[in-house]
DNA sequence: TTGTAAGCGTTATCAC
DNA sequence: GTGATAACGCTTACAA
C-alpha cells in the first residue's frame, strides 16, 4: 500500500523537461537561453514559453562544471566592523551587482594564516576575482598563495611588489597637508599615531609627515612616533604615554579609523582641553569627529569610492577589454577638513 | 613549428590523475577522500601520497552537481554600512567559518524588489541557508518568494508570520526601561523617533514606550511620535519639527543606529543644551554616544551576538540535529546605559 | 536550422 | 576490497 501523497516529489526541472514541453531537442533549448543566432523564431518562442511555464532556470552547478564563470567575487579584509571596510564593500557591491556578480566576503582578523586559507577557499570555489586588503604586504607566504591561485586580484589600500593592480587614497598628500597645517600654526612637537609600518598606507603617511617636517626645516622627534597599531586600545595607551612625556607633544595626528575612540578618552582623562592644550587631527572622518566637542579636524577620504574603483578595475580585467595591466594604480584624493580641534600651541610649550 | 613553451598547460588535476599515480581506480580514490571504511591501509596510503604529490582537491563544481552542499550561506540586509549589520555579519561569519561555511552578502537597499531578486539568486546558487533582515515584514511578494525558495532561513530583528525562526533583541524591554526612566525623572512630554512601523523592532519599541506611559498613568502625545525613518536626515528634520512645536518635548528617545547623527546637530542648531534643556536617550550604543559631550545614555544591545545566535540557529537546522522548529525565537537582552544626557525637565516646561 | 552525443569531475551502485 | 560504469544537467561540436 502506497500512502505517499500525490504531490510531485519536487524534482529538479531540467533542459529535458523544457525540451519535451516545447517539442524540441535539448540542444535547441540551450541555444535559445544562450542567445545563439541560429534558432527559428517559432521554436524560440515555444522554448521561452515552456521555460516560463515550468519556471526553469539552468543549474548553476552544471554550468560551473562546464567551466562557466561563477560570477562571484571574493573580498578579504581584516574585519567588516571597521567602517572603512564596510564602506568599501558597499562600493564594490554596488558596482559588481550591476554587472551580475555576487560578493563573497571573509574576515581574516589580520591573520596571514587565515588570509592564505581564504585565498585557497575562493580559488577552489572558482571566484572570478578577488578584492583584497592584505594585512602584511611583506608576507611571502600570502603572496605566494595569491600568485599560485591565479585569480585576477585588485589590492585595496595596499601594494604588492610583483605588481598587483591597486586602488588607494592619497595618504601621503593628506598627512603632509595635515602636518604642514600644524607646523604653520607653530607646532614643533607633533605626534603621529598610525597603524602599521608594514603597509603602503602607513608608509605613505609617515613619508608625508616626514616630508612636511623637512620642508619646514623642523626636526622630527622619533619619540613622538607611535606606528604600531590600529586599535582604539593602542591609541588610548600611546596617547597616555605621549602625554606623560617630559616634553609632551603639542599636537597629535591620528591616522586610523578607530584611533580617535581611544585618543579622546586619554586626553580627557588627563584633563586636557582641545585645542587649547593640544591640537588634534584624525583620519578618517566619522560621525564622532563631526559631532565631538569641539569638532575634530580630519583627513577625509571616501571608502565607498575606493571600493567602487577597485571593483571597476577588477571588472576591466575580468571582461578582458584591456590587456591586464599589473601596474595599474588608481589613487583617490584625500581632503583636509578643518574644524575646531587645532590652534596655535600654548605659549611656553615650545 | 611549435613555439609553445614546455610548461604544463595548467590542466585541471582530477581523480583520474590521482588514481593513475596511485595505481588504483577512481572509485578507490573517492572512497579514501570520503572516509569510507572499506579501503586497505596500503591503498589508502598510496592514494593519500598521490593526492599530496599532485596537490589535488576535489572540484567544488562537480561535487555541487552531485548534489553536495554548497557550504555557503547568504545574508541579506539593507546596507552593510550600518554598524549594526556589520556587527551581525561578523558574528555570523565567525560561527559559520568555524563550521566550514562561507558567507555571501548582499545589500537590498531596503527594496523589496531587490530582496526578491536576491532570494532567488541565493536559491539558484544553492545557498544552504539564509540570514535575512527583511525590510517590510508585511510584504507578501517577498514572503512568497522566500517560502518558494525553500531555503532554511533565520530572521534577524524581524518576524514573519508563517513562522520563520527569529533572533532579535528585547526592544520592548529596552524602550520601556528608557521611557520609565524619563518618566520617573518627571518628564511628561517624551518624543519617540524610531525607524518604521512595519517591523517587529519598531512595533516592540512603540509598545514598550506606550506601556511605560500607561503604567505611569501618563498620556502619550501622538504628535510626539515620529516613526517613519531610519536615516540621520529623517532624524534631523523631525527633531527640528519637534523642537519647533508650540509645546516641544522635554525628552527624546531615538531608536535607530543613525538617528543620533541627525538629532545632535538639530538640537545644537536650536541652541539647546543636553540635558538642561532636553533629555536624550539613543539606541544603539556607539563611539559617538560614548564620547559626545555630554555622553549620551543609550539602550545598548549586541549586534555581534545577534549575528552569532542567528548563525547558530541556522546551523541547527542545517545539521538537522533537531527537528526544524519554525517557531524558534531567540531573544537577546538590551541594557540601559545611563550616562549624562538625562535630567529632570526644566521648571515651567510642564 | 536542429537533433545527437560527447564530455565536464564527482559520487554511488553495482558486479567481481 | 576494488574496479567499472552510470548518473548529475549542461554546453557544444558534429552530423543530418
Amino acid at each position: 500500500m502506497d500512502n505517499t501523497p500525490p504531490t510531485t516529489p519536487h524534482q529538479r526541472i531540467t533542459v529535458h523537461d523544457v525540451a519535451r514541453v516545447a517539442g524540441v531537442s535539448i540542444g535547441t533549448v540551450s541555444r535559445v537561453v544562450n542567445g545563439a543566432a541560429t534558432v527559428k523564431p517559432a521554436a524560440r518562442e515555444r522554448v521561452n514559453q515552456a521555460i516560463a511555464e515550468l519556471g526553469w532556470a539552468p543549474s548553476v552547478a552544471a554550468q560551473a562544471m562546464r567551466g562557466a564563470s561563477s560570477h562571484m567575487v571574493g573580498f578579504i579584509f581584516s574585519d567588516i566592523r571597521n567602517p572603512l571596510y564596510s564602506a568599501m564593500v558597499k562600493g564594490a557591491e554596488d558596482v559588481l551587482t550591476q554587472h551580475g556578480y555576487l560578493l563573497m566576503i571573509a574576515s581574516s582578523d589580520g591573520l596571514a594564516e587565515r588570509e592564505i586559507a581564504l585565498i585557497d577557499l575562493f580559488a577552489r570555489r572558482k571566484a572570478d576575482g578577488l578584492l583584497f586588503t592584505i594585512e602584511e604586504e611583506s608576507d611571502t607566504a600570502v603572496r605566494q598563495s595569491l600568485s599560485s591561485a591565479r585569480i585576477p586580484t585588485v589590492m585595496l589600500e595596499r601594494e604588492l611588489s610583483p605588481a598587483v593592480p591597486t586602488v588607494g587614497a592619497d595618504h601621503y598628500g593628506g598627512t603632509r597637508q595635515a602636518a604642514e597645517y600644524l607646523l604653520s600654526l607653530g607646532h614643533r612637537r607633533i605626534a603621529l599615531i598610525s597603524g602599521g609600518r608594514s603597509n603602503r598606507v602607513g608608509r605613505d603617511r609617515l613619508r608625508g609627515f616626514t616630508d612636511a617636517h623637512a620642508a619646514a626645516g623642523v626636526e622630527q622627534d622619533e619619540q613622538l612616533m607611535r606606528l604600531d597599531g590600529f586599535s582604539a586600545d593602542y591609541a588610548f595607551r600611546q596617547t597616555q604615554l605621549l602625554l606623560g612625556l617630559e616634553r609632551p607633544p603639542t599636537a597629535l595626528i591620528a591616522a586610523g579609523m578607530h584611533l580617535l575612540n581611544g585618543i579622546l578618552p586619554a586626553i580627557r582623562m588627563k584633563g586636557l582641553r582641545i585645542p587649547h592644550d593640544i591640537s588634534l587631527i584624525a583620519s578618517n572622518d566619522s560621525p564622532l569627529a563631526q559631532l565631538a566637542t569641539p569638532a575634530i579636524s580630519v583627513i577625509r577620504y571616501d571608502g565607498y569610492a575606493l571600493g567602487r574603483e577597485a571593483a571597476l578595475l577588477l571588472l576591466q580585467q575580468l571582461k578582458g577589454d584591456t590587456p591586464p595591466q599589473p601596474d595599474a594604480r588608481v589613487e583617490l584624493p584625500t581632503e583636509f577638513v578643518m574644524r575646531e580641534s587645532c590652534a596655535a600651541p600654548k605659549a611656553g610649550t615650545l
